[in-house]
DNA sequence: GCCAACGTTGGC
DNA sequence: GCCAACGTTGGC
């Protein structure tokens, strides 16, 4: 059982519109350090998820992920704002897991709450100029996030 | 809106 | 392969 963070902006996709459609494809991801990441992801594996460029920046609940990686569709779609137009059928670039919704956290977790717990001083989240979309998580890190949210 | 920290592109 | 220019991310 591995562990994950990936971050998305609350007005591209929410924590409740996860919890509306239970579950999506975690498409559009066009790094490829994240998108190796998306890859190495296994069924049951749990995500935290995060709300980048929001008020307050926050981890606001977790998914775990439903389906392994399969070819990222909105990459041969010329309408799509991710299309690329250098990614053929027969050799995609780009992968995306399907998430499914575990659960929305009562209260939200704001970055600067998460750089006040010691336990957490070296995840990648909190790592200056860290900007990866998708980032492994170790399990003291994600066992002490699910600590907190149930204090 | 600013800007630091990256990542990508493309000429050479 | 180098690196300048440019684009993006994301906190503040």
């Amino acid at each position: 059982m591995a562990y994950w963070l990936v971050k998305s902006e609350p007005l591209a996709y929410s924590i409740d519109q996860l919890a509306k459609d239970r579950r999506t494809l975690w498409d559009g991801v066009r790094n490829y350090q994240a998108r190796n990441y998306l890859k190495s992801m296994a069924k049951g594996d749990e995500v935290l998820f995060y709300h980048s460029n929001a008020q307050p920046p926050a981890i606001v609940g977790v998914a775990k992920v439903s389906k392994l990686a399969v070819p990222d569709p909105t990459q041969f779609d010329s309408k799509d704002s991710h299309f690329d137009p250098t990614a053929k059928i027969d050799s995609p670039r780009w992968f995306c897991p399907e998430l499914e919704f575990i659960r929305k956290f009562k209260c939200s977790m704001p970055l600067t709450e998460l750089h006040k717990v010691p336990k957490l001083k070296s995840m990648l989240l909190l790592k200056k100029g860290s900007r990866l979309s998708v980032q492994p998580v170790t399990a003291a890190e994600f066992h002490k996030i699910m600590e907190i949210s149930e204090s």
